[in-house]
DNA sequence: TAAATAGGTAACAATTTCTTCATTATACAT
DNA sequence: ATGTATAATGAAGAAATTGTTACCTATTTA
């Protein structure tokens, strides 16, 4: 499974440090935001799979951070945790009526900490609806089986051609250049020249056949409406 | 579906009756006890879908009332929902480590109590299905022997060949990959280099045949449909 | 206790997939 | 119509992934 992305969000550098050391040895990849508006920021870019906050940050406050985060939809779904100070219980209450989804005290042991951000994404995982089946034209994509069914045939792509195709597929009419589906695709911290998109493409037609994915001159693919 | 019954058990009679007029309006049905020992009795008498279990009570605590849930047999597969007192976190922990499925402070919303009932229960539904007689293919896969048959011949595969296998085939189709397969099949807190499962398989393919399993490059494997 | 079995690791061979690059074709603007 | 930018294509080599075998250790069985 891929690897679970964790933003944390605090102003205490230090705090900050520690805190992506114990997560990253636990296997989590770490994002850190230093104020609200940052964490804000960083979350839209990266869509995290949960977010650990401080409630008394400058610029932004935790709580603050929460309600426009929930008013967000790309973001409203993704679980928060709190950091609190232990002297202040009663901005607990308010973060969690607010939309938290926990709430941990400072100072904090790492099991703890572990402990709790696995109870909460495990939580959320089963509400989470993944859609793992698309049906586009007369293709059915399914990511659970990476198989490519029409009609009767089926379709065995490669890992880098099934994902695109997914990707694409998954957002139907919509021209993507070929930055996006690079990151989107192969992720963000990789390297390669953008053609090489192009080749994908062309293997993919070569198998389904070319009245799936347009080309959009100067700008990028589009899977067809 | 029949109408799920819901234990409450806490020591605070008004929050009893809140939330009792709370999972009633939502269609629950709701059985009520005072201490961990009456809970038990009550467990017992009626096997309830859920239990909600406050931790700290007279007569018997919440985490006690745990352990002996999950020792008996009847009891033992039902899940449990720890209600604490937003003080006591330690407790929180150990309660989940004891055998706790989920756990809510209070004060809570009643809208979120119900999403994390139905969010639990959800979990337990998927998990609750344990069939042990699989017929896949031209395959009987028990798992009470633990014996693998095809036609007249029966195959006595060791235990983590076997088990991988019948994960596999519980899955058919679906593509699992190695660190799901390692969780699942080996455990949460094992230790073992992913290409283990590589081995496993190819010793599964040499006593069935290789049209069982099939890789996908990049992904994992699948239990051919 | 010795032998057999099971589980796990490591090395390397075999295979598939991915990427790049050079070449050819195509679309578009002027 | 023509030149230019962009994309399609073909093919080769690199990189990644899996298959396979051998070997070591722990556990069970004879």
């Amino acid at each position: 499974m891929a690897k679970k992305t964790i933003l944390v969000v605090d102003d205490e550098k230090d705090l900050l440090d520690l805190i992506e050391y114990n997560l990253k040895k636990e296997g989590f990849k770490v994002l850190k935001a230093e104020n609200g508006k940052e964490g804000i920021d960083v979350a839209k870019e990266h869509k995290p799979d949960l977010v650990l906050l401080d409630i008394m940050m400058p610029k932004m406050d935790g709580l603050e951070a929460v309600e426009i985060m929930r008013k967000d939809d790309d973001l409203k779904r993704i679980p928060i945790i709190f950091l609190t100070a232990r002297s202040d219980e009663n901005t607990e209450i308010e973060g969690l009526n607010k939309g938290g989804d926990d709430f941990i005290t400072k100072p904090i042991s790492t099991t703890k900490l572990v402990s709790r951000i696995k109870a909460v994404m495990r939580r959320f995982e089963d509400t989470a609806e993944v859609l793992n089946k698309l049906e586009v034209h007369d293709l059915e994509i399914d990511k659970d089986r990476y198989i490519v069914k029409r009609e009767d045939q089926e379709f065995q792509l490669p890992r880098k051609e099934f994902e695109l195709l997914f990707y694409l597929a998954s957002r139907k009419g919509k021209v993507m250049d070929r930055q996006t589906l690079l990151n989107k695709v192969w992720g963000d911290n990789i390297y390669v020249v953008d053609r090489t998109v192009d080749v994908h493409v062309r293997k993919i037609r070569e198998k389904l056949g070319d009245h799936y994915i347009e080309t959009v001159k100067g700008v990028g693919y589009r899977f067809k409406e």
